[in-house]
DNA sequence: TCCTTGACTCAGA
DNA sequence: CTCTGAGCCAAGG
């Protein structure tokens, strides 16, 4: 739902730079919301331990609204599983295996294998 | 007003 | 590899 927990210094800024990072995840590649905010440049005012302990979720917080141009289906948590339930989970897994992501009989994905390598 | 519930990850056991 | 609990906060019942 709409939990926010703590938000980061500037709320704006950050989903811009993650849907920016998510932008350029190419197709046939999934990246983890700890990875994603690994990415992003860590905001003035926290300390990178708190920044670690609570980005993720942020990250989550800035897939939860996306514009549509936002390829937010190749984001997943870091044990290679959606994150999502219901219907938004099934649609999740739907786009993924239509760009060939392999699921486990377990629901999960091979990191080893399908993890986006970062934009380098 | 209290309790539950989240697009999370990490360290332990 | 799987299962727990901690860290944090806000909306809804």
């Amino acid at each position: 739902m709409a939990q926010r927990y703590s938000s980061p210094p500037d709320p704006h800024a950050f989903r811009e730079a993650v849907w920016d990072i998510v932008r350029s995840i190419p197709p046939g590649s999934v990246a983890t919301y700890g990875q994603i905010a690994n990415l992003v440049k860590i905001p003035g005012g926290i300390s990178p331990q708190d920044y670690r302990a609570f980005a993720p979720r942020w990250v989550g917080g800035a897939m939860a609204s996306c514009p549509p141009d936002v390829p937010w289906q190749r984001v997943i948590n870091s044990q290679g599983k959606i994150s999502l339930s219901g219907m938004a989970g099934a649609r999740q897994r739907e786009l993924l295996e239509s760009e060939g992501i392999i699921f486990d009989e377990r629901e999960r994905i091979d990191l080893k294998q399908f993890a986006w390598v970062g934009p380098g």
